[in-house]
RNA sequence: CGGGAUGUGGCUCAGUUUGGUAGAGCGUCUGGUUCGGGACCAGAAGGUCGCAGGUUCAAAUCCUGUCAUCCCGACCA
């Protein structure tokens, strides 16, 4: 590719709308532009990186035994009402009507869709096991479209599902997939971990996440570096605290808090530590108030709590709905004789003497213990893990880490074929529901995630894997006729060993194509300038490394695909 | 959906308080000088100031409405 006919406008200013690296990088390096918010227009480059990342994911599927198809994007209505899902999406789901008035959705995810498709034409348990998968646009009308490609509301996702007879069958598609992700993230040459994920609403057993690591992902991971635990923060089981605080049971006081609300105000008013605080958090969860406790400095960790009350609706009471049960408002809230199911955590189990809200406003109590104090409904384990608790395999201290989620598998079971009547024939002849997985790949937020872990202050370092081009060949003046004449015979030299190369023969200055060179990525430059050129030698440099190298012209291809490691 | 902010040439922004008919830098085009890390000189093109109303002799500027974009929040009281 000539660099004069390439359509890669760059912009010397970062544009003000972008907050975060891979956005800024994308935009100045003209790989992507905005149509709208959340949407966006991948230009040439952006394309060539898609298609190598697409192409990467496409060989490791097939090899392991995918099909590829392509589904429609406009999904009719009915569909989602078999599933019960039209009503339960919500607001995230792009709507439309055609011109009978008829309903139709945007799909933000295909599960319905190659259900409905697999029961039709599926009807034996010797068509088993079936994986398909596609390589195609998602819509999800996200409640902020935000971080440019990182969560937009048009984005391109590869998902696959399986299809198995019987619960081993998953196991076994599962664990294809399991593999097959590793290879294609090991292949990108991204740095990443593999972190148990809740399941949660969607059911199923087992669940994985592909977090690649950096610091400005939306995911928090929490890991092990002693042992294989990983698992994202909504999943990371925290353990009950070996120590139990044996000080002596105090007398219970109610002590006036005028003013102070929050655990902070609460604990910086008493003196006391925000440890040895206890908050109360109230829930409606399926309709029925209830009432968390954890410790002052701690989280609550809903998804949890769901699990662990097993209920579909779960959201923090409404202050009106607290009055009803509570003489107290938000911020004096206690365990002591409210009138509804407490759940404790289990490190409020081993406190002792701790500080509650009175359930009185303007009142704390202290010196609280339970047990003589309230008795919880249950206790369990239901706060966000945090850096430096014990790891629940091995007990050493476990690491957090932030990242962006890029791949994310399920075992999805009969959900969806029993909502939808999905059903084959057993050996028996008996009618039963295909057991399902799903699993998916963000694959522009992938090319984000690669920018994000890969630039530094003069643009993107691309992974030589999705590289929209290898190498770059900047003469330092197209004019100089000896420096052309060069350049182009290595840039055919290049094209003939089938490398991907970029000539750079506008007539701009130096600087201009090496800020330019840098901006956009591309992992090796070759520089022609007249110098070396005396000596027939001309300079090869990797985008990740300060100094370059002086080769002869006629070593220039061996040097390019030892750098390239091709 | 709440809170905040911003919409002025392709990009970054000034001008708005105190109304008088639009500016800078970058980019683009022409010519020249330059030529190893975003050159310099000279010239030029390019804007219904988001949109719609209103006030006024006069509106980018004041008022009302509306649209769009961005940030924060929308679970930790």
């Amino acid at each position: 590719m000539k660099y004069s006919e390439l359509f890669c406008p760059t912009l010397r200013e970062v544009p003000s709308e972008a907050e975060v690296v891979s956005h800024q990088l994308l935009l100045r390096a003209g790989f992507i532009r905005k149509t709208t918010a959340g949407v966006y227009t991948y230009m040439p480059l952006a394309q060539r990186v898609l298609r190598k990342i697409m192409n990467i994911i496409r060989e490791e599927m097939d090899r392991a035994g995918a099909q590829e198809l392509l589904m429609p994007i406009i999904q009719p209505r009915e569909l989602w009402e078999q599933s019960g899902r039209w009503a339960v999406y919500g607001e995230e789901m792009f709507r439309l009507k055609d011109r009978h008035n008829r309903d139709f959705a945007l799909g933000p995810t295909h599960e319905e869709l190659i259900t409905s498709l697999v029961n039709a034409d599926v009807h034996s348990y010797r068509d088993l096991p079936l994986m398909l998968y596609q390589i195609q646009n998602k819509y999800r009308d996200e409640i902020r479209p935000r971080f440019g490609l990182m969560r937009g509301r048009e984005f391109i996702m590869k998902d696959l599902y399986s299809f198995d007879a019987d619960y081993e069958g998953l196991d076994v598609s599962y664990n294809k997939m399991y593999e097959a992700y590793k290879r294609v993230f090991d292949r990108l040459n991204l740095k990443y971990r593999v972190v148990e994920a809740d399941s949660g609403a969607i059911g199923g057993s087992e669940s994985h996440e592909f977090v690649v690591l950096a610091d400005t992902g939306e995911s928090e991971i929490v890991f092990c570096d002693n042992c294989d635990y990983a698992a994202n923060v909504e999943k990371a089981s925290c353990l009950a605290p070996k120590e139990e605080d044996t000080s002596p049971l105090l007398d219970l006081e109610k002590i006036a808090t005028p003013g102070q609300k929050t655990i902070e105000e609460v604990a910086r008013f008493l003196g006391l530590p925000a440890s040895r605080h206890v908050k109360t958090l109230l829930y409606k969860a399926d309709g029925e108030i209830i009432a968390v406790v954890i410790r002052g400095d701690r989280e609550l960790n809903e998804t949890k709590l769901k699990n662990f009350l097993h209920c579909t609706h779960l959201a923090m009471a409404e202050e009106n709905e607290v009055r009803k049960i509570c003489a107290a408002g938000f911020g004096s809230l206690g365990p002591v004789g409210l009138p509804c199911k407490v759940y404790a955590d289990l490190e409020v189990a081993r406190m002792r003497n701790f500080v509650c809200g009175a359930n009185e406003d303007g009142f704390h109590l202290i010196n609280v213990n339970m047990g003589r104090d309230f008795v919880p409904e249950a206790v369990a384990d239901l706060r966000n893990a945090v850096k430096g608790d014990k790891c629940p395999v091995c007990g050493k201290e476990l690491e957090v880490q932030r990242g962006i989620e890029v791949g994310h598998i399920f075992k999805l079971g009969t959900k969806y074929s029993e909502a939808m009547g999905a059903t084959f024939l057993d050996q028996d002849g008996k009618e039963k529901p295909f057991i399902m997985g799903c699993y998916g790949i963000g694959v522009s937020r992938t090319m984000a995630a690669a920018v994000e872990q890969n630039h530094d202050e003069d643009g993107i370092i691309w992974p030589v894997p999705i590289a929209p081009y290898q190498v770059i060949i900047v003469p330092v003046n197209i004019k100089d006729a000896e420096l052309r004449v060069v350049a182009e015979e290595i840039y055919k030299t290049l094209l003939a060993a089938g490398i991907e190369v970029i000539l750079d023969d506008r007539d701009e200055r130096a600087g201009v194509k090496f800020k330019d060179a840098d901006l956009i990525g591309i992992p090796v430059r070759i520089t022609i300038g007249s110098k070396s050129l005396k000596e027939n030698k001309v300079e090869i440099k990797k985008r990740w490394e300060k100094d370059a190298e002086l080769v002869a012209v006629s070593e220039v291809l061996a040097k390019v695909k030892d750098f390239l490691n091709i």
